[in-house]
DNA sequence: CTGAAAGCGCTTACAG
DNA sequence: CTGAAAGCGCTTACAG
């Protein structure tokens, strides 16, 4: 079995001391060009590199930053970390992964778990509303970025969307198709600003147009079936509905496939609209009025502002990205509309 | 700014040397049961937990294994790497998960760095097809595991599934049906030692019955569009095709999704084939005959079978996991086939 | 049962 | 430009 090699096989091999084969890689220009280039031909030769754990614990620095994220198993987050790493990696750094669930309210003891195994910055989907969590941060001085909202009066930079917002465009934008029997499905809201955004959206806006009795608010994993059932039920409680909106690509998805069971046309009888314009939502029949996210964006921005906190020295501003309302026919104003008007509401 | 507590921080205040506070957490019943208890109330309300560079340092173990996964933007990876990492980390262990694509032939760069980076351990989609990183875990004697294949064969153990067995059964369903003109769309074959045993079975299946020239194969990346993309050129390249077989159920989708475009009736024009059974193909119009695979399983006993050639004593068992065919409408033998066939090939 | 001391492999202030 | 030496925080063989 082949050892390892360390520095002091290459010092011995070049007969210098470790000293300067350390320079060599971590301050060049302090050692002498054929010195240098001696060490490393016996570096590369002995396939040297130096051993992370030493360097860690002489450095204080691991190089190795955290990413919480609710799960891998949904393809907006893992569009979004594999840009993450790319670019995390780019700069010399491993990023762990933590799949840590949707409710932020109970974020301490797994990242404080991650922290405690030595990370240099933690990225967090989502606000932190884990108040031990957060003082654990701020006393320990971890650099942190939230990811996935935009989210301007936090104690930490941000690199996201306006969820608020977004999901109000979307609503005017039914409003003005004429719909007011609307029923939307979030996501569950507890420990999750995400969702609560969108949900709250949804009931300011019905509200303000005096519609708020003929509309009501669904909560509900992020799932097909959830979705599928949720539909199930909106068919009996609430038959006149005539609009419903989904907080995911995914619950709509489930939502439209029920329609086709119970032979609900879709748009024609129920209009239907999602968020995160994921792949399929195109492909769907009829394809999915949504809210496109810019997934892999956020991925690289977010490396950059981890980036930039953990070097430390300014303050590193938070990032509002765009989204993007995308209408396709779940939502064409079948008769109820002009094609006028829906041309007004896309420009 | 809090400094973190180490070692001799906890034995000062309770007023032992740093071995005894040491042994206390890794060798407790050889320190006295009073003088355990006081170590550990001050460990505690310190919030001492032991440096990890150093701890790994020490033991020349990180704790930390790595896994290589062609992807995590795809449901059945994501969800094998969530079941993964949790019997890992009950064990104690990190994960690092490496996105290194679908091409297992060029796998030495990353892969090396991420060893470099110090791991104990590595998970490895499918079968390692570079001789040079082969050469490299031999040496360094790092403990590896397979997976998602299941290959007696290779030089480390391996917990899968049998990826041409799986594929030929599902064929062997659609000569049954009475289907001659078969074409099969499989994912990249290069490096990928799935997808090559999918195409082969396809292959080797055809030829033996007689057909190979009526049948055609294919090779595209996964994503719904190429599958779409496909569809459109069996349309106009061989349009006598009546059943098309995809290597994952995302192709499958793609391809159901450009039928609806071209108004193909499915199953009654053509019939159609996935493999993977993700969460959506039972909702897809009609819904999807594919191959059902125990991803979270698959994690899990990946994760024993790492954990097991860590410890290293004896040889580890590789594991062979099962698929299950499942039929539903988008075979469902719409006049070729009386019920009595299809029974008989279901059960 | 406990402590003093060595050493894991590295980097860097200090002296030359 | 180079080297000898200290020290990052831990564990454990050795001596008591």
């Amino acid at each position: 079995m082949k050892r390892r090699a360390k520095v002091s096989d290459v010092a011995n091999e070049v007969g210098v001391s470790v000293a300067t084969v350390s320079r060599t890689f971590n301050d060049p220009k302090a050692v002498r060009d054929d010195v240098r280039a001696r060490v490393l031909a016996v570096a590369r030769s002995l396939g040297y590199s130096p051993h992370p754990a030493a360097k860690a614990l002489r450095m204080q620095r691991t190089h190795i930053v955290g990413a919480v994220v609710p799960t891998l198993d949904y393809a907006i987050y893992a569009r979004m970390m594999n840009k993450f790493q790319e670019r995390m990696n780019e700069a010399g750094y491993m990023v762990f992964m933590l799949a840590a669930g949707f409710d932020n309210s109970k974020l301490y003891e797994p990242v404080h778990q991650l922290i405690s195994r030595g990370t240099d910055g933690l990225l967090v989907v989502g606000k932190i509303e884990d108040d031990l969590l957060l003082r654990f941060l701020k006393e320990r001085h971890i650099p942190t970025v939230l990811t996935y909202s935009y989210l301007p009066d936090e104690p930490f930079p941000s690199v996201g969307f306006d969820n608020y917002e977004s999901m109000r465009q979307l609503i005017e934008y039914l409003l003005l198709l004429g719909h007011r029997d609307i029923v939307m499905i979030s996501g569950i809201t507890r420990g999750n600003d995400r969702q609560r955004s969108r949900a709250g959206a949804f009931q300011d806006a019905v509200a303000k147009s005096g519609i708020a009795k003929r509309c009501h608010a669904l909560e509900r994993p992020y799932s097909l079936y959830e979705g599928a059932a949720a539909m199930r039920l909106i068919r009996s409680e609430y038959p006149k509905t005539t609009a419903v909106m989904c907080a995911s690509d995914v619950l709509a998805f489930g939502v439209l496939s029920e329609c086709k069971k119970l032979n609900i046309h879709v748009p024609n009888d129920l209009v239907i609209t999602g968020y995160d314009n994921q792949d399929f939502s195109a492909l769907l029949d009829p394809p999915l009025t949504t809210v496109d996210v810019p997934a892999g964006d956020m991925g690289t921005q977010s490396a950059e502002a981890l980036l930039a906190a953990m070097t430390g020295s300014s303050k590193v501003a938070s990032v509002k990205l765009k989204t993007n309302l995308i209408i396709r026919d779940s939502t064409a104003p079948a008769h109820a509309t002009s094609p006028a008007l829906a041309k007004d509401v896309r420009g």
